[in-house]
DNA sequence: GATATATAATAAGCGTGCTTACTAATCAAG
DNA sequence: CTTGATTAGTAAGCACGCTTATTATATATC
């Protein structure tokens, strides 16, 4: 019962968590794109013009966190924002050419990451470690918003 | 090739590793403990006196981020730095009495997390889980560091 | 002993998440 | 039209990781 492993989760969830983003951003460091800039640019790259609030419900992140992470990411080129005319207060987000030029490129990279972090790992045990995180995932979204707005969008990212 | 969701897998880590963390810290928020917080005082629970570079190599940080958690365990009430008589430029490491107090406490909480965490979960695909996860600790920790100083514990961190 | 190198810890400053509190704009009631 | 509630976005300030640079102490070499 505690030779399963189970009591280390935390810690290893969060080490192989650490070790990702370092990994990728050493990487990409050359563009200057971080993973959160990375995974930002994923969802606005699928929905060009969409608003800071819906960027905040798909990352499941606070909206000033979206709101400094634009900050950056404009100065940075990989984004603009613009006025929605309906609606001023929001801001609608585009990619930049840079960003759509740059998106294959650090996609395959990642790829290349994943590859790394499971290399002597097999197939099956690929589709497990995938499930159940989605299940962790899951079970710990459910319970926090007590299933209020829970119409969360199960349409895989990419990347 | 893309079904298998590992195209996800960063997102997924990301994403359980936030929730995980948001969930214990709102647990143990009433203590005024943090994950990392809690991850060194495991440490140093075991390790009594342990000094401030070795906690950095066990916790698999940067010195200079052991040093701010320190300074903020200390305000806390957790640790207390001790000189070493022997070598002036060393602070030993212990935890006080209320350390003590709480670490049962809160590694039943941590404990309750990571069951909350696996709702649904068969024990055999926790058993993947945990040594997948253990893979891709190792396969990014070894091609990080080139094996120099890879005499890296294995003693499995309670908790 | 003097000089050079290595180590322990810290300082300064940045990125990314958070909470709390605010402004501006929209929408709903009266 | 005005008042009030809601929504989009931002500001300020904190925690925790990082890189780079600095200080103090130990140790090795000449």
């Amino acid at each position: 019962m505690v030779s399963d492993g189970i009591d280390r989760l935390g810690f290893l969830i969060h080490d192989v968590q650490r070790l990702m983003r370092k990994r990728f951003e050493a990487r990409a460091s050359g563009l200057g794109l971080s993973s959160a800039q990375w995974r930002l640019l994923v969802r606005v790259a699928k929905e060009a013009g969409v608003a800071q609030a819906r960027l905040a419900e798909l990352l499941e992140i606070e909206p000033i966190s979206v709101s400094r992470l634009v900050d950056r990411m404009e100065e940075g080129g990989w984004i603009e924002r613009r006025q929605d005319a309906t609606d001023r207060r929001v801001r609608m987000i585009f990619p930049t050419e840079k960003a759509n030029a740059a998106y294959a490129d650090v996609k395959s990279l990642a790829g290349e990451v994943y590859e790394e972090s499971l290399t002597g790992v097999s197939a099956e045990e690929r589709r497990v470690l995938i499930r159940v995180l989605d299940t962790i995932v899951q079970n710990l979204t459910d319970a926090e918003t007590s299933s209020l707005e829970k119409m969360k969008n199960t349409e895989g990212a990419a990347a």
